[in-house]
DNA sequence: GACAATGCTTGACAATTGTCAAACATTTTT
DNA sequence: AAAAATGTTTGACAATTGTCAAGCATTGTC
């Protein structure tokens, strides 16, 4: 008996630990959605721990108890975004029952995340970037990196099956060609100019039927 | 004859005037070149322009006389990068006289940038990135960006013609083809990835042929 | 309701930053 | 060679940075 209320006790406690670690993490992703506001505004250079916090509700020295150092919320924050923007595409490509649906879907998505999210885009090149000289980066980039290619490689293979073909290039080659087209429309649509989005449409609708 | 003399005194003025902005600029190269060590070992946001003096053999100080201030400094370095690196394949481009001596040209090149000048590049993908913050950068930025887009297109378009073809895409699409590959191959490259060159290499030397 | 644990705020710290001005050195001009 | 212009060094400045510890508030536990 003595031995049941031991285990009844443990049990409760591990499940008050596991609510607390959960309340924890909560908070640590409330703490790097703000601070992804302001980096995405001000890029990582510009980007202080007391910039962040006054651009949320918190103040500064929380983000010292939730986080072991500045790059120890960046990482966080890079971790974060990827979930954000990995399956953006895949409701259209779930959705569509033909090829110009799946086009017109694909591109009108598209359209959309250049002009209502350039920040945070303009932020994973940035962070991507800095992978480029911290070590400490460079895990979750790599990571984020692969899921773009497969989720751009989800949506190619469904648009070449429903033309029964199948995609000219591997999955690699092709992440490498949008990520270039989108970095360099990005460019343009934060230079004010009003072409960027409809230019970068135009070269993808032309593009994906001759590779997929 | 006083027109003449006064002419000539104002020509001799104009002389050495030209001479002195000369020197200036030569030392302003010089201080950009000192920058491109620091920055490319570094990255923008952890350079500072006491770090600078510090990798060269200049005092802090100078950088003030010869730049208005240190987004001044920056752009004078971005400006000074593009020079070295947009005509670095033209030499292969001339000199081959098959598809095949281009390609192996272009692949041993390519290794050679990504092995040796790796610094350099990620600092260029770095400073890229600024130009997604910073309006300062854009137009240098922008402009280096269209004169790799000429230097792949060059290549390209020569690789095609002594096949007696045409590239099959613009060149926006190839450059931002290469872009991506390149940019993802440096990544690995400096996470100790020993297959990024060769894989690298591979992918081109698959690609190209299929597009030009 | 006392107590402890957790969450959060505040202020201080040392270090670093860009900037600038005054002093110094060097070169050029007269 | 004196004087002026140019180039460079040095040190100081105010502001900002990441970090941390002491204190306050809130919550949960017994």
């Amino acid at each position: 008996m003595a031995q049941q209320v031991a285990s009844a006790r443990k049990r409760v406690l591990d499940a008050t630990e596991a609510l607390k670690e959960e309340k924890f993490n909560a908070r640590r992703l409330e703490l790097a959605e703000a601070a992804l506001e302001t980096l995405g505004e001000l890029g990582y250079a510009r980007t202080s721990l007391r910039e962040i916090a006054q651009n949320s509700e918190f103040t500064h020295g929380v983000f010292h108890y939730y986080f072991r150092d500045k790059t120890d919320l960046i990482c966080c924050c890079v971790s974060h975004y990827k979930a954000k923007c990995v399956t953006r595409y895949d409701q259209v490509t779930a959705s569509a029952q033909s090829r110009e649906e799946l086009m017109e879907g694909f591109l009108a998505k598209l359209a959309e995340t250049l002009r209502k999210e350039a920040r945070m885009h303009r932020l994973w090149y940035d962070l991507r970037a800095q992978a480029l000289f911290e070590d400490a980066f460079r895990k979750d980039v790599i990571e984020i990196d692969k899921s773009l290619e497969n989720m751009i490689w989800r949506i190619a293979s469904r648009y070449a099956e429903l033309g029964g073909k199948r995609p000219a290039v591997s999955a690699g080659v092709l992440y490498a060609l949008f990520d270039g087209l989108f970095q360099n429309a990005l460019l343009k649509f934060l230079s004010n100019d009003d072409d960027a989005v409809p230019e970068l449409l135009e070269e993808v609708r032309r593009l994906l039927p001759t590779i997929c």
